[in-house]
DNA sequence: TCCGTATATGTGAATGTGCGCATATTCATA
DNA sequence: TATGAATATGCGCACATTCACATATACGGA
């Protein structure tokens, strides 16, 4: 049905993860968790929500299970999603939760991206 | 809250209407009726969401309630919603909507359009 | 003023959604 | 193989949403 895709997206704790997700290529969920401030099997319930409808995929890397964008997201749906974090961005609550990241001591993403580059 | 605009999308019935309103310009409850084929106390719920949520306005004309784009949506709201008319229009149920909207007789807007036209 | 058409809304039932909490599972490491 | 960190999920509750049906309201015309 058409309106799928929006039921989607008509979630707070959602729009948020995906915005990171989407902003910062892959994000594993205890960093969504710190980042968003709520509780993991919050975090992770609505991640497989996005994951079912197809906007996220996830692999598991060690002991984290990364998420990152579906790379088979329609063109519809990718537009959609760019100018939705193009306009929430800057705007609370997600510039709060970019800023929580940042804050965030020793990244398991950015870890493991230092490991790989490493190599 | 960030999430309020797509809950109001996140309706197939909502979908419907708002894209025969930004297609047609202007359209009364009982054409919206007939061309999605459900019953009127159904559309005109959908119809008031949408009103609240500032993406129509509605003006009373004779015994008829004509809804139409709201003219301050936000640019943000205004591109996604043209997105969305550009891709499922041509798609089911859009396409049939559409098809029922020419087939009914003596459409209220037609009429009216041509009342103003005649004077 | 009565009637028919168009529209809005009260109501209760059914269904869906989001949540916290506890627990299961998976993995790396000691 | 025991432990701890990270993640997923079962469960029950509270609340929101959608719906059909009946009824109220507004308007134009006889």
């Amino acid at each position: 049905m058409s309106s799928e895709f929006f039921k989607v997206l008509a979630d707070e704790t959602r729009l948020r993860c995906l915005t990171l997700i989407f902003d910062q290529q892959e994000m594993c969920v205890c960093e969504l968790s710190y980042a968003l401030d709520l509780p993991q099997s919050k975090i992770s319930r609505h991640l497989s929500i996005m994951k079912l409808n197809q906007l996220i995929i996830d692999r598991r890397q060690e002991q984290w299970v990364l998420y990152s964008p579906h790379p088979q997201v329609s063109p519809f749906q990718k537009e959609i999603i760019h100018k939705v974090i193009k306009e929430y961005i800057n705007q609370q609550p997600f510039q709060m939760d970019r800023e929580r990241l940042q804050s965030m001591p020793s990244r398991p993403t950015l870890a493991l991206r230092k490991e790989a580059a490493d190599v």
